[in-house]
DNA sequence: AAATGTTGTTAAATCGATTTAACAGCGCAT
DNA sequence: ATGCGCTGTTAAATCGATTTAACAACATTT
């Protein structure tokens, strides 16, 4: 039994395609069209499970119910995890995810921005990598929504959903200032994004308040984690007097553990652990690590609602709107008092 | 600038469309059109960056380029890398990917199977939950290009891959015998699956061979987390006499040293732990854990490779095929030699 | 009686591509 | 001069929907 079309149905009840098109899309009563017919019609097409073909009402509408979304890695569990709340509101609302990961690479999302124009999705929802500013104020001006989300870019005038990070941060460092830390170092990824930047000011200011020293690490990022691991590794074999470390984000600070693991470093006597972020991985590890929690849900309703507003309302007259939202600073273990 | 369609680039050109198609998808051989005008028409195009409408070419031509890919949650750690790896390939090749999670939810797969079709994708790749027998032979029997993943259904004839979880449940057990341990619970969550099925065998035949005594605690699935602890902590302290516990599963190994912890149990001397999947998780633990990695890339590879295949050849005569990998047997602290 | 309005329905255009079938123009054999 | 084959190109049909503009038939107004 193959797929019924719109035809096949009019064939059948003897009337137009235009009358099936009309009763199925609601405007039977704006187009007066009797009672018993659209009974008949509807009747018989849930009789036989007719469903539109959705390419052929795209092509005609412009509208194809796709929500494009383009994470960093969709194997980082903090995008998954927010890939999949996003996914869970987009198809309770009737729409469909097509994902990607860019890498943070700005050519692949340039194509892939590209292709999702291409297919037609009716919204974006991107974290964008650095250098993609001319492709998405393109996308802007043709009035197209887009939401970005855990970072932004400053040249580009779109709604964003993003955490605190300098606070964050900020406060993040006074806590392992309290517990009597000094050379407290920051290891993270080499980045200019927003959210990075942000991080590492927070961390600079609260040193600056206390007069301490700050000592950075960045790490150029690759696929291959030994080669996170290893500058990382020199970098605390090198640096015998910190006395807490601060990691920049979940994938660092799992490497870094992995390296405090692997050098026989004591958490926290040795070395007092902070991370950004917060899963399991800082959860189970002995001793807990303290982290900074995003939260996952409220990014991804945010990000959702601002998005779905857009689409629904098309309101082009609201200015774009931007959402920062508060972190949990979860202190456990890894960070308490300082027994110097 | 709007975009351009195949119309606008036959009028500037003063050619007909037909022509600028057969150029465009390389019969211009075929059709013998004149060397000189395929060389003005493919100018022309590269210069302003036409892209044919790809909803319009899938409508006519009833591809797609889309794969529709179904795991079982998108957020836990071996799907969503399992989904990263696949999804580079996918784009490799030329083809995009639409993602869901099933959540083992047969009505919701249904549905999302349903709109899958709708959307003419090319090729279907999914982790199966039960039940969904008879929408997959469905899609069979209508020529679609179907990979199962994970698990298998037993009375659908489609290709898929797996790893050899009998073997590897069954020899790990095997080896926390031979380290001494008598008592070898089983926590798993309760489910038909294939897969599932399958490691719980292996565990049951090891300790048939020993004449050991199983002991099976099965989990209900639930999003809440808590809702899985609770369980796998009344179980913990119901049974005293355990001195191993075998996880079948990342997620529940994750919640079991979460219970562990909770617990204040020392690992092995109290307890010798094992799990099935291996990741961050159960190798920074201290002590690390002892898990049964699965080939992820092979996975994948494998997975992609038979689909691209299935696509490319509409070989109808190829009988399905099955692929089983093995696993890795990753030995760590969290499971040697027994001290009794 | 002509004009206007109302009601219920539909023919035809459209979205943007691919594909089939045909056509014009030319050389060449009959 | 008629027919055939070859070359290079294209008009028109098609995919399956939505949407515009119109039409038939009857009622009502002027």
């Amino acid at each position: 039994m193959k797929k019924l079309s719109i035809i096949d149905i009019a064939n059948h009840l003897n009337v137009s395609k235009t009358t099936i098109s009309f009763i199925l899309n609601g405007r039977a009563e704006e187009k007066r069209i009797g009672k018993e017919l659209v009974e008949r019609v509807q009747k018989f097409v849930e009789e036989v499970g007719y469903k539109p073909n959705s390419l052929a009402k795209s092509l005609r509408t412009g509208k194809s119910n796709i929500i494009g979304l383009m994470v960093e890695d969709i194997s980082n569990p903090f995008f998954s995890a927010i890939a999949r709340l996003i996914e869970d509101r987009a198809y309770k609302n009737g729409y469909k995810i097509i994902y990607c990961s860019t890498d943070n690479d700005t050519l692949k999302t340039r194509e892939l921005i590209n292709m999702f124009r291409d297919r037609h999705v009716d919204g974006y929802i991107i974290a964008p990598p650095q250098g993609i500013e001319d492709d998405i104020n393109s996308l802007l001006k043709d009035g197209m929504p887009v939401v970005l989300f855990d970072r932004h870019l400053p040249n580009v005038n779109a709604d964003f959903v993003e955490i605190d990070n300098l606070f964050s941060t900020y406060n993040a460092t006074k806590h392992l200032i309290q517990q009597g830390y000094k050379n407290i170092a920051f290891i993270t990824f080499a980045s200019g994004q927003t959210q990075m930047q942000a991080r590492l000011q927070g961390y600079h200011e609260a040193l600056n308040e206390s007069g301490y020293k700050p000592v950075v690490q960045e790490i150029i990022f690759n696929q291959n984690e030994d080669l996170i691991i290893a500058p990382i590794t020199n970098f605390l074999k090198k640096n015998k007097k910190l006395d807490a470390v601060f990691f920049g984000t979940n994938h660092v600070g799992t490497c870094g553990l992995k390296v405090i693991n692997g050098l026989g470093i004591k958490v926290p006597s040795d070395l007092a652990v902070v991370s950004f972020d917060d899963y399991d991985v800082f959860k189970l590890f002995s001793p807990p690590v303290t982290a900074i929690a995003q939260p996952i849900e409220a990014i991804a309703d945010s990000v959702i609602t601002v998005l779905l507003n857009k689409l629904n309302t098309s309101s082009q007259h609201i200015s774009s709107q931007s959402i920062i939202l508060k972190t949990d600073f979860n202190i456990r273990e890894s960070s308490k008092t300082a027994t110097s």
